[in-house]
DNA sequence: AGCAAAAAATGACTATCAGTCAAATTATGT
DNA sequence: ACATAATTTGACTGATAGTCATTTTTTGCT
């Protein structure tokens, strides 16, 4: 019999409505200002169903990230198909970034939370483990582009290219991350620097560092 | 008569002595769990006065934090006097950020929170101002050190001091918040990556890219 | 159909806590 | 010694995350 097929699958569609309605609410009005009550009545919903689904506020918004960081997949693995060689496709990865992080601002947002918050220690949520799966799977697509440039000899042979797919993570991460810290802090207006610049400079240096010769 | 400079004194005493509750209790147990009774209770004052020293709850973490960039600057500063030329000093101000990641971990947390959390444009804080003036001499410090570096021919001379040092912080932090991160996520422990490693590696990277030749 | 057991959903309720403000206390000036 | 100003207090309010006993719906069986 069919029935506990159709109910994995019903459950799994109202989890996605609510992650839909949460998204909805959050990201109109914040984190902080939306309500778990606001969510619940959106996705039509009590607020206890929600609870059934979602082990608390948190968890929520980690299901939202992982579809954010599945779509920064998406645009990776573009980014990697519309280059030929593993430098260009390397670039063309950072540039996807920061596209990324102008387009799907919510997105960014979320993942950015996910980065800074540490997650409670007894909460070990599916919904959180879930994240750094997805995680994982972006770090393997820089990774491959480089590997792509070791052996089309666009990049340097000694390196290796999990630990410097993480270090370009890393550094890309920390330019943007700038980037969008200088919206909400007066930083970089009192500067006087076009940030936007900036990234691409701060993208031509590590390239420089990477590419063979 | 010096009864106004003496309040102002006083207040400033006060003032400090609950940023020093408020340390206590939310290094203690976290940002999140620590209460305005408690922080109120240990520096032994009425709720209602903290709130006459601070707009809010965020207001004295901005404040704390405060005093965690006062501490990176004077290590960037002694970082800074243990090297002679430019190139050196700029590693070396590099790891002295990392050292004051693991250090002053707790400080170090706040940064991270200030760095990831739009301050309400509503508030206007004086401690979020101060937050942004202090950021913005440890950048200082960092442009003086390429600048010396561009003087004595260690780093390259079409280098822009100002711009670059945004981008070595940028590039630093991007790099020491993935390190702090696979601490509380799992992320690196299934990766199996020294990260520390991993670290100083990234500096040797940005190093090579600025140093002259 | 009809019924019992299981599964799913509900929403009133609780606990917690940030932030407020009228009242009380303390300090200052005359 | 008193009035006025400055400071401090803590009970109170409002908001909301998360819970759980109860109700509703679905399923399996006859």
């Amino acid at each position: 019999m069919g029935i506990a097929e159709r109910k994995e699958r019903e459950k799994e569609q109202k989890q996605n409505a609510i992650i839909d309605a949460a998204e909805k609410v959050i990201f109109s009005k914040g984190l902080e200002a939306a309500t778990m009550d606001e969510i619940a009545e959106k996705a039509e919903f009590s607020k206890g169903t929600i609870y059934l689904y979602f082990r608390n506020k948190e968890d929520l918004y980690y299901a939202i990230h992982t579809r954010g960081i599945q779509l920064l997949k998406q645009m990776f693995v573009k980014a990697v198909k519309s280059k030929e060689t593993g430098i260009e496709q390397v670039l063309a990865i950072g540039n996807a970034y920061y596209e990324y992080s102008k387009k799907y601002a919510d997105y960014y947002k979320a993942m950015v939370y996910y980065d800074c918050h540490p997650v409670k220690t007894e909460s070990d949520s599916p919904f959180a483990e879930q994240c750094n799966i997805e995680g994982e799977e972006v770090l393997k697509v820089i990774a491959i582009a480089i590997h792509k440039g070791i052996e089309d000899k666009t990049i340097r042979p000694e390196l290796d290219p999990k630990k410097t797919a993480v270090i370009l993570w890393g550094q890309s991460m920390g330019m943007i991350q700038l980037q969008s810290m200088k919206n909400h802090h007066d930083f970089g207006e009192r500067l006087n620097i076009d940030f936007e610049q900036l990234i691409y400079d701060s993208f031509d240096m590590i390239i420089q560092s990477i590419k063979h010769q």
